[in-house]
RNA sequence: GUGAGCGUAGUUCAGUUGGUUAGAGCGUCAGUUUGUGGUUCUGAAUGUCGUGGGUUCGAGUCCCAUCGUUCACCCCA
């Protein structure tokens, strides 16, 4: 055999298939944000790498897909450079651009370099693909594709509220099951506060957030190995523990995040955010969900996640407030709030619940068999009527044998095929038949429009 | 970045304690059928057993390396 080509690790190849599912997917999340006001926006695959760094945290650099620079530069690099090995160091030496971790960091670069062509508030959605230089997984992927909608330019929680309706009425449109999960930056910045150690958000909420996957136990042991003194643990078990409902739960962080004026304001978001997505009745569940931290290091606000109720696959869509992300760039005072739609993980969970609507597939309808020229020539002015009217239709393209013919039709899961010989051709009409039933029938060009769209 | 499993036809896999010419289902192609597919029957094609090295009289099978892949951890959509 000789050498099959392949293509990177962690990276796919759509069929006709697949792609007909993921523009379901697209255009369902696509509908529901014009439906709320967002407009379309695309940014570059690469971007120079200095806007991209840092943007992530530690562990998002290393894993940003850096592009070599063209030209000789090895010939600029000192013998000291060249000599370090050290990789980080030396890419930078020859690695000006990188591809996009995310939407929003390329967002932010937008609405910056934009500012003066921008009102705001600005919604906006994005739909791109992303890389990770992950090593894949299940669910994990290091081409993927995200579906974002950011507002920027308002503080109002009134924006957060929105998003979470879309959320849901997307999943509710699909019809997966999920359950949304909403938690404050405010209110963690809080407990860390409370305990005396401001400085170690980071780890704390890293810990804590693996609550459900390793248990109270193992929580507490990486608190402890990150340098956590055992009295502030302690501190911590009520509100990790924290149960109830979503009212239950803010009543009792109140009392316990009383000393920490973040804490209160976090605790007053999302109260708002909760009452008022309450008063509207979603689809789905909402919670409060303290073990909810995300990693990026830039949501300031609200935190949200979703996971699908009935496939086990990670979270399927994110999101949260970033205060002053654009600061970075050089604009302060611009707060935004976005959410983040996996595509993908979305894609999975779809094929796994095996929930795609019929007409999500937007096949060929009607196939004509080829007889030969003639009634070729002739099946090329009816299928032009017949696509005037709508109707998807194919001519076959060779005058190859019939059973050749009826296979492709039949593999492309073509529901109608037209047959016309010389009998047919005779009277201008057609032998329809029905792919499914195996039924057929002698009718005129709109008799078989109007079965086929009927 | 860390750890574990798996690489045999287009595909899913079988292949005994190492033993002659590496098999099956599905798929593909041809015929049965000069105007009828999805269901029948008949026949055919296809592999450097991921790659390189080693042990052995003998390696798909054992050892080492390498690449690919899958899964878990870290992190994340």
């Amino acid at each position: 055999m000789a050498q099959k080509p392949g293509i990177p690790k962690g990276t796919r190849d759509f069929s006709p298939v697949e792609m007909a599912k993921r523009n379901y997917i697209f255009d369902t999340i696509r509908d529901v944000y014009h439906l709320y006001g967002f407009q379309q926006i695309e940014t570059p695959a690469m971007e120079n790498l200095s806007t991209l760094m840092g943007k992530y945290g530690e562990e998002g650099d290393k894993l940003l897909f850096k592009i070599q620079n063209s030209g000789d530069y090895f010939k600029k690099l000192s013998d000291e450079e060249l000599l370090s090995r050290d990789a980080a160091k030396l890419a930078s030496k020859f690695c000006e651009k990188g591809l996009r971790y995310d939407l929003t960091v390329p967002f932010a670069r937008f609405v910056v370099q934009h500012r003066d062509e921008i009102t705001f508030p600005f919604k906006r959605y994005q739909i791109q693909p992303v890389w990770r230089a992950d090593r894949p997984q299940k669910g994990r992927y290091r081409e993927f594709f995200q579906c974002d909608a950011d507002v920027v330019g308002s503080d109002s929680l009134l924006n957060e509220v929105e998003l979470m309706q879309i959320v849901d009425e997307v999943f509710k449109r699909f019809g997966i099951r999920v359950s949304i999960k909403i938690n404050n930056r405010k209110i963690l910045t809080g407990i860390a506060e409370m305990i005396g150690h401001a400085d170690k958000i980071v780890d704390i909420t890293v810990a804590i957030d693996k609550l459900d996957k390793i248990g109270l136990e193992n929580v507490n042991k990486e608190l402890a190995e990150k340098g956590i003194p055992q009295e502030a643990i302690d501190q911590l078990q009520p509100v990790i523990l924290l149960s109830g409902t979503n009212a239950e739960k803010l009543e009792t962080l109140k009392t316990t995040l009383a000393s920490t004026e973040v804490g209160l304001k976090g605790i007053e978001e999302t109260q708002f955010i909760l009452e008022a997505l309450e008063s509207m009745g979603l689809h789905n569940e909402i919670e409060l969900d303290l073990t909810l931290a995300r990693g990026l290091n830039y949501y300031t606000g609200g935190i949200f996640e979703v996971k699908a109720l009935d496939v086990q696959i990670g979270s399927i869509t994110g999101g949260g407030r970033y205060d002053n992300l654009t600061g970075v760039f050089g604009l302060s005072g611009v707060s935004g709030v976005g959410i983040s739609f996996g595509a993908d993980r979305i894609f999975d969970v779809l094929n796994q619940l095996d929930l795609y609507p019929k007409e999500a597939v937007h096949g060929t309808q009607l196939m004509f068999i080829n007889f030969g020229d003639k009634e070729a020539a002739c099946c090329l002015k009816m299928s032009a009527a017949m696509r005037k009217a709508g109707v998807r239709a194919e001519l076959y393209p060779d005058s190859a044998k019939m059973k050749k013919q009826m296979t492709y039709a039949n593999k492309k899961t073509i529901p109608f095929v037209a047959l016309v010989g010389e009998s047919e051709m005779a009277e201008g009409k057609m032998t329809l038949k029905n792919m499914e039933s195996g039924e057929q029938e002698l009718v005129s060009v709109d008799k078989a429009i109007a079965s086929i769209l009927g």
